[in-house]
DNA sequence: ATTTATATAAATGGATACAATAAGGATTTT
DNA sequence: AAAATCCTTATTGTATCCATTTATATAAAT
């Protein structure tokens, strides 16, 4: 019980989260305040404040009177958080190159890396960490939390898709020609690249999507 | 007292956000739980979700047992704003386009007609409902939010600038011109035209905020 | 039998009360 | 006199309590 006071509402956010988007708690789900508050040891207010944390972030849906749910699954919204990921990385991108050292490039090819030696269960993480080490040096604080709250969107849904194994393959090998251009520093390909890389991800899982979303 | 239940929160926040963005509430004053209640008649409970609500928007800051400040003016953010309106804004008007009915495009022009007569009082509202109505075909949920947001955000700092004459001038030509690329669905020119009007409009006043910007 | 109305149970929203943290001032010590 | 420590006060975070709303189940009426 000797949590840090004040921060109460963000352990449990997280932990709510994780649960959300690793689908232990499928779309739809109530969230019960009682439920949860007794889970993490507190009362309802601090829960209350992490439900509405999550709600901003597009993970929950709040309803007056009426409780929590784990916010649907719907392929519009997938193609829609694809789009937007591509207008946000791409303007990121286009301003952490003229401000990529080559210390932070090899960074992103050692994630790359590990991200071809491992396995499916840890693409996703790496994925995000490639793209997250590229766009850093864009100095943009705010940009960087929208594409970090976007990725996270798009998580959940990677997660139903069950990742096929050619469309990872491909994206390695996308990830690898965008480094060839960052390292160029060519600004224009790059870009190019990143926009063409993240609409393929975006239509190559639409597919899988719609099927897979049947059994809701 | 009679408000309907379950909504005192977005009462309250509306009312803060009000205050923050029209600068009756300056960046950085400190915005104490107990004499928000009091001016709002509720009690804390209340208050706390509204100013969660606006931390997630961006314009309160929250020190975990520190309370909540109004989040400071600074040209760095401006900057990143207006970058992110850009590539957010022509996603959307590019998606709307083909939308677009002729019906739609007459409102805009209504909507462009009562700013060129209205007076630098009702040009960043106006200027706000233009955007809007050429972007909301695009039936993107999501994405309107943000860039809704957005211009929230910028709104802030267009009321420190203090609008100068012939910046509205150009941004009435500008508006014409997009107005005219879009009757004639030429995707490419408007979605050129809008970047720059957006990149114009922020370099433009980049420049006044810098200086206007002592003061605080 | 179906539908509607009522009553009851459950869950949320808000208010009040309490605990803990942080800041500011007074007092003491060097 | 300056600095450090302790104490007091103001403010936030959490818990508990109450009221209101919603959903469910039961009963009555058509």
């Amino acid at each position: 019980m000797s949590e840090k006071r004040g921060e109460q509402a963000e352990r449990i956010a997280a932990g709510l989260r994780g649960e959300i988007v690793s689908g232990a708690l499928a779309a739809g789900s109530a969230l019960r305040q009682e439920k949860i508050a007794e889970t993490y040891g507190t009362s309802r207010m601090p829960v209350r404040d992490a439900l509405r944390f999550l709600e901003a972030e597009g993970l929950v849906q709040m309803l007056p009177n009426r409780g929590a749910t784990v916010a649907p699954l719907d392929a519009a919204e997938f193609q829609e958080i694809y789009e937007m990921r591509g207008a946000a990385e791409v303007l990121a991108l286009r301003l952490a190159i003229p401000e990529l050292t080559n210390r932070q490039l090899d960074r992103a090819s050692e994630i790359q890396m590990q991200a071809e030696e491992g396995d499916i269960r840890t693409f996703g993480a790496l994925n995000k960490a490639f793209h997250m080490a590229l766009y850093e040096p864009c100095g943009r604080p705010r940009l960087l939390t929208h594409i970090a709250g976007l990725n996270e969107l798009a998580d959940r849904y990677l997660r139903v898709a069950a990742i096929e194994l050619d469309y990872v393959a491909q994206s390695h090998h996308e990830h690898r020609a965008l480094l060839e251009a960052c390292r160029r520093r060519d600004e224009a390909q790059a870009c190019g690249m990143l926009a063409q890389h993240i609409e393929d991800a975006g239509k190559a899982l639409h597919g899988l999507l719609s099927a897979q979303m049947r059994g809701l």
